[in-house]
DNA sequence: CTGAAAGCGCTTACAG
DNA sequence: CTGAAAGCGCTTACAG
């Protein structure tokens, strides 16, 4: 009989508690809870039984009671497990430790799959959802009628009355080039992704916007859309050196694709940073860190998002609730691939 | 006020149920739950009123009674989860949808939160749980007492008793170097990482048999252990390449080493694969799909992993328990970094 | 200060 | 076929 065997030895309960201790099981709860009318010789005898007998309460009794379970569900769509776990993370820090247990979802961007984890957390009686979504654009709220608070992070609501938490991704791309231009760039070109995303248009915002302040437009005359993708870093980045030869900067719209304009810019023989500074987007550590020279990157700080998420949903459990999008902002990681023109 | 707000209606409860229909308690449940002594009509009018009241039922009275709640906790001190997502995606199929819940808790690495969330998943009454180590080496188990099964997913238990399931590290070597044998390559090198990591030493294993029994030693006359890192794969390229310029094939221990070594090789003017094939190990997608060319590599199969992790689980709770070391196959994905000898 | 009783929402023998 | 009763493990008024 292996250890794992005394799953069929019954659990021990409050009842064996009060009996070892020898009082009744509701001096027995009133002892361990902490209530005031206990003698404390008893509360001693009571906490010594606990504590010999190992006893562990019941989580699904006190919920029944309650009519709160202390559990969240966590609705993701995260295929490769890049945003789910430092939101699950965050949320875990602002949950407190062991008063909150997250049921984790992954609904894999299918919408029947994601009703269908919704009725089962339900089911369960969480007091509370969050939901991730695949990609940082609106996306249509959970069917109505749930009947606890639901947070959406990194993907907001098409609802605007809903809850949602999002990055800035406009205030990121002007986070980048502002730091460009403090790096004395001038010539400053702005490759990114899928032009469908959200996310791509108010980086290019952002980052237009401050060009703008400083009495500059983009180096190539435009914005460079294609795909989020190594492989269109690096043809953008020859077609750039192509019309704007002499680009003193890049900012790429994710790491993915700074990843693929590093390799460019040493093919055609330009140095990063001397040459060409170079900004990425996301701050994917194993991209970033390891890029030559590692990348200096916008970091949309997903485990800020999940802790915020907890706690306005925490806030709406509560009673507290709020309502609308909430912007988050970015922070930048310096790297090598970006330094003072020389 | 918002829907959301629906959080302080009580949800309705199978008495509710019970009186929109006209029945007792026991009835509506019996009819609800498919038992057998209820007549047609009388179970139509339950459906009709639960449908109706949009009825679900509460699982923690139906976990209280059953003394099984369903739920499974996932452990996890995985940082940038990439280990846990394909392992609960793997899990979350092999439970059956609906069925099981899983909380998944994040302990990052650290034996006091892990032991604390265990005591938080025990008072929930979860029926198992599966704990998924921080890197592939034997781990200690988790504090005996433990009154479910516990299964151990990618990094093993120390105690052989207790159910593990890891990748076949050694398996993943032979497979490398056999597709680089079948390749037409006899000049093959290894470079890899971390030497104080077992899956390090197995993959290594499997590759010098794999060699031996073609009658072949390694290229460069050693494994080179190094770090996990891309500039590791560079930098070990370069030195291979002095001690073995003729060398045709590099197996390298990870992507991250793999992306390093095809960077070193184009930078020595070597092409890939028509001079050198290259094959790398975990198919991470973000890294060895984007490489230049794409990368073999080999594929721990992760989700599988978590398939298998929650089968094994459900098994031992249901009472037929299993115990000992089980060690899960590799599986080659080809890409275009390895190719016959033109 | 202590304990008997009611009840959270359900299921399951057990009578009728 | 239907329903009253007991009970899962706990907490909370309410008496004593």
């Amino acid at each position: 009989m292996s250890r794992t065997s005394g799953a069929s030895t019954r659990a021990t309960t409050l009842s064996d508690v009060a009996r070892l201790a020898g009082v009744s099981i509701s001096t027995a709860s009133k002892a361990l809870n902490g209530r005031e009318q206990v003698r404390a010789e008893t509360r001693a005898r009571v906490l010594d039984a606990a504590e010999r007998l190992a006893f562990s309460p019941n989580a699904l009794a006190q919920g029944l009671l309650a009519g709160r379970t202390g559990t969240v569900g966590l609705i993701t769509s995260d295929l490769d497990g890049r945003f789910s776990i430092p939101i699950l993370m965050g949320a875990e820090d602002a949950f407190g430790s062991g008063r909150t247990s997250v049921f984790l979802c992954d609904a894999r961007g299918d919408a029947i799959r994601e009703q269908h984890h919704v009725r089962a957390l339900l089911s369960r009686r969480v007091d509370g959802l969050i939901v991730v979504g695949a990609r940082p654009d609106p996306r249509p709220p959970l069917s109505p009628g749930v009947p606890v608070p639901v947070v959406y992070a990194y993907a907001p609501s098409q609802d605007p009355d809903d809850v949602s938490l999002v990055s800035d991704n406009v205030g990121g791309g002007r986070m980048a080039i502002e730091h460009l231009l403090a790096c004395g760039r001038r010539r400053i070109a702005h490759l990114t992704g899928d032009p469908t995303y959200g996310a791509a248009q108010d980086r290019s915002t952002g980052a237009i916007a401050a060009l703008e302040r400083a009495g500059l437009t983009l180096a190539g005359g435009t914005v460079y859309y294609g795909t989020w993708s190594e492989a269109w870093g690096r043809g953008a980045t020859r077609l750039l050196l192509q019309q704007e030869p002499e680009v003193d900067a890049i900012f790429a719209g994710s790491d993915q694709i700074a990843r693929g304009v590093v390799d460019a810019l040493h093919e055609a023989g330009k140095r990063v940073p001397e040459d060409v500074a170079v900004i990425g987007f996301d701050n994917w550590e194993v991209l970033a860190a390891n890029a030559r020279p590692p990348l200096t990157s916008v970091d949309i700080n997903l485990e800020h998002l999940g802790r915020v998420a907890a706690q306005r949903l925490v806030a709406a459990i509560d009673g507290h609730a709020a309502s609308g999008t909430e912007v988050l902002p970015c922070r930048l990681v310096t790297r090598a691939s970006t330094a003072p023109l020389g």
